[in-house]
DNA sequence: ATGGTGGACAATCCA
């Protein structure tokens, strides 16, 4: 008996400040699993009380004030992991867990504020101890492995408004998409670009520059990767734009995929 | 104009 699968990941840039925002979405498109980050709140602040009637289980790592990840499902998640391993930093930048078959990796990865600072270094750190975590703990050919999530990286020029005048910064330059691919080549697919190779379609827009929606001035930074085997079962991959016409939208909208598994 | 805005949280840090 084959079975739709509705998977999603959304930076919410604090979970607290876009609760209207996420109930509205999760009763319209129903998914089955929420990878959502930049909950910014501490885990005894979580305001699991104004989810409670979603009937979503919900799993969460948090810190005061920056970062933090959450995720939401109807299936029961087993097998949580809050750490990725070797992290020198351990911020809420993780969470792992098994929703049946399929192994859901939710992540925020590090900005890296510039080229030339400590956090840049600790974000290509992170796509290498990311890595190493696959290749020790999973199969690329037999797994069933998700990894969605705020990657703060484009992979390629089609994925950033300027292609040319953004080169060198910390989410696009050579040292990120080297390390980005690194991790990709260990066997993950890009599920949006396999539907969509045509360029334009991003998923972030800067609050700073004026409009930047509507001029569609945006990056593609958010991903929901998935190994062969997993990548198989899709059947489709989009950006939600509707989500951007709320009230107070976030940063970054929904991106969305759907499996029969 | 070396900026824009938005969020957390209390003088700035982060994106």
């Amino acid at each position: 008996m084959k079975k739709k699968m509705k998977i999603a990941t959304y930076n919410a840039n604090s979970i607290r400040s876009r609760i209207e925002l996420l109930k509205t979405w999760l009763g319209k498109h129903k998914p089955d699993i929420l990878c959502i980050q930049e909950t910014k709140v501490q885990d005894d602040e979580f305001p699991l009380e104004a989810f409670r009637d979603t009937r979503y289980e919900v799993v969460f790592r948090g810190q005061k004030k920056y970062n933090g990840v959450a995720i939401f499902s109807r299936f029961p998640l087993e097998e949580i992991e809050v750490d990725l391993p070797n992290d020198p930093v351990q911020e809420a930048r993780f969470l792992k867990a098994k929703a049946g078959k399929i192994i859901v990796l939710n992540t925020y990865i590090p900005q890296g504020q510039e080229v030339d600072s400590d956090k840049f270094q600790y974000k290509l750190e992170y796509f290498r101890l990311l890595k190493s975590y696959f290749s020790s703990r999973f199969d690329p050919q037999k797994d069933f492995v998700l990894w969605c999530g705020d990657l703060n990286a484009a992979r390629e020029p089609i994925d950033v408004y300027d292609p040319e005048g953004l080169w060198g910064h910390v989410c696009y330059c050579k040292e990120v998409k080297e390390s980005f691919e690194d991790v990709m080549k260990w066997g993950f697919i890009d599920l949006f670009r396999q539907f969509h190779p045509e360029g334009g379609h991003y998923t972030f827009w800067d609050y700073r520059i004026p409009n930047s929606f509507q001029r569609k001035l945006g990056w593609r930074l958010d991903y929901i990767l998935a190994t062969e085997p997993l990548a198989k079962t899709c059947r489709d991959c989009w950006i939600d734009l509707e989500a951007r016409q709320a009230e107070k939208p976030s940063d970054h909208t929904f991106l969305v995929a759907e499996f029969i598994l």
